[in-house]
DNA sequence: GTTTGTGAAGTATTTCACAGCC
DNA sequence: GGCTGTGAAATACTTCACAAAC
């Protein structure tokens, strides 16, 4: 009988993980919808356009309070522009890179972060024969100047892309930085206090889990029928 | 291929894709301690290294067999092997690209594909300029090439890289010539039968998924471990 | 007519807790 | 002593189904 339960002072009901996490699916196809023109759609048919049952649209939206109109449906801009504010979309972030190796480069050149409101806007590395070279616009700074770069650019995210060996002592720094938000590159798992929200981009492991359905014959699961 | 196969266990049950989706942690974390030396191993110890509960670890390998020896643990060497051939990670997989822009031609140069088993033999290009290439040692094809490559290649897994409005129409080729698993590093969601498993590398979403924990102070969930 | 928002019902997944074994 | 493997219990999550709103 341990006393470890710490009560549930949050406003409401806490919104579960799995719920956040499925908001930027429907940004991204709202945004795709707002392109085309489209103004109303409703949870059927955006459920159509990225596989989720309208319920569950409905019930997420439902943990954050009602956007729709019954016998309509959802206004696209109206929509959009909500959860753009719950996820924090509606301002920019400043993200700092760690790891300047060709892995650290390519994302310094990934054009995608931009237009979506992360500009990464320091870079560092380890490695002495980095710092001071200038890539994608940006100099390589040595990792003592963290701290300060964090403060003085407002750095809220980092994007980790350094050696497995070297992720742990990283993530340690930043941690100790105050950044609470971390995308990690590198094929490891990294502790963090539970406050520290760490996203882990790792294709090997995507692959891993998918050869277990090509090797073993999936017994008819239910088909999509529809 | 061999066809024999430990049929007393994995038939009954329907394993969980989360169980899935979560064995190649297991496979991570024992092959640095195998580098380790380390020659057994708790799930107690294995899930502090990956940040898993221990009888979430024995429920998950339990859907497969009983890999461990009670009051010792697992031998992490044959828990190793045992977890590598239920996933299929002990043969060689042959994938193919498609896109050879920027971000393909990165992934093409990533070293960490090859040491876990995952050979992408060949690279394809809708675009005509690109086609006759050689990047990284591979000679870019046309799309109407795929189909017969994939036969000739024995490839079973593609790695989609292309710009954003022609994924479904790649995934769809990619689906009448029998892949069944899909790495998708662009931001949309492919529409797939049922029976075609896709992964999304998606590391914008990553951080739009973060920023709202940033924006939404946290309250409760104070963790008690340390 | 259509579609939302939501309690209730139904599944899925995780955690508990302990017998059995080392 | 320590630790696994596993039914049972507890949670978490999804889907149902329908009153209310347009």
């Amino acid at each position: 009988m341990t006393a470890r339960s710490s009560s549930a002072f949050n406003e409401a009901t806490e919104v579960p993980e799995v719920v956040v996490e499925r908001l930027p699916q429907y940004v991204r196809a709202l945004t795709r919808l707002s392109q085309q023109g489209v103004a109303v759609v409703s949870s059927q048919q955006l459920g159509d356009l990225i596989q989720v049952t309208p319920a569950q649209i409905r019930k997420d939206l439902s943990y954050f309070g009602r956007f729709g109109k019954q016998g309509r449906g959802y206004s696209v801009k109206y929509l959009l522009g909500e959860l753009r504010r719950i996820l924090g979309l509606d301002r920019e972030w400043r993200v700092g890179l760690i790891g300047v190796g060709r892995l650290g480069r390519a994302i310094l050149s990934y054009p995608g972060f931009a237009p979506e409101g992360f500009k990464i806007v320091a870079a560092f590395d380890a490695d002495p024969r980095q710092v001071g070279q200038m890539v994608a616009g940006i100099m390589v700074q040595p990792m003592h100047r963290l701290g300060e770069a964090v403060h003085e650019l407002g750095i809220g995210i980092a994007i980790v892309a350094v050696p497995a060996s070297q992720v742990q002592e990283v993530v340690d720094q930043l941690v100790a930085c105050d950044v609470r938000a971390i995308v990690n590159y590198a094929p490891v798992t990294a502790q963090v206090p539970s406050l520290v929200r760490v996203r882990n981009i790792d294709p090997v492991m995507a692959l891993q889990s998918m050869t277990y359905y090509l090797t073993t014959p999936q017994g008819s699961t239910r088909t999509g029928g529809k």
